[in-house]
DNA sequence: TTGACAGGCAAGCGCAAGCTTGCATATGCT
DNA sequence: AGCATATGCAAGCTTGCGCTTGCCTGTCAA
């Protein structure tokens, strides 16, 4: 549980994240190839497979392996905890 | 922006966060006795202090000063962020 | 005014995290 | 079989972060 807060706090994970919302599915290479071009990263291609990683074992993103290939899918589910561990209102009741 | 994943980040200031949705408007002494009672936290006061600093830079801790005391609320609504930004529900939709 | 109390500032340490590099494994095509 | 493709493994480096330590500032009460 505590892998969660840990995987999100990376901006390079962060927009993997972005990616697989906007694309599901996607391999490893398709992947570097569409951070490179949209996000802007530079990082190489083991640097993205050890945010993968971190992201599987918070359980952001599913992996299924196919052949040679390995598909990542984006699950949302893990992030419920933040929202319902504090209220996303503003706590502090107006007071003069 | 940026701010808000890394102040989540540590579990400190998770608790800290806990701790301040349990009982709002604590100042810095406080706040260290109840993390070191309820959290079994033993950091030292100047390292809450500083976990302090990184929860108001992201907002998510809003303070006003009372004479020599610092009081200290909570402030959840900056988290909205996260929420918006990806689905909370499984994105993979069911196949085969 | 003196002293106690609440908090701030800044330098330094140790560890973890992100990244790179180099090599290894496995699958698919011809 | 042989080679290219897609990914995995592991060691090493560097930076950032959490924490401590020591001293300084500011506020209140006697």
């Amino acid at each position: 549980m505590d892998e969660l807060y840990r995987a999100i706090a990376d901006p390079t994970r962060r927009a993997i994240l972005d990616e697989l919302v906007d694309r599901d599915g996607q391999s490893l290479f398709e992947l570097c190839g569409r951070l490179t071009m949209k996000h802007g990263i530079g990082s190489s291609r083991q640097a993205i497979s050890q945010h993968l990683e971190v992201l599987e074992s918070a359980g952001l993103v599913i992996v299924e392996r196919e052949g040679r290939y390995k598909f990542h899918w984006f699950n949302g589910e893990p992030l419920s905890a933040i929202s319902e561990r504090w209220p996303a209102h503003a706590h502090r009741s107006a007071e003069s």
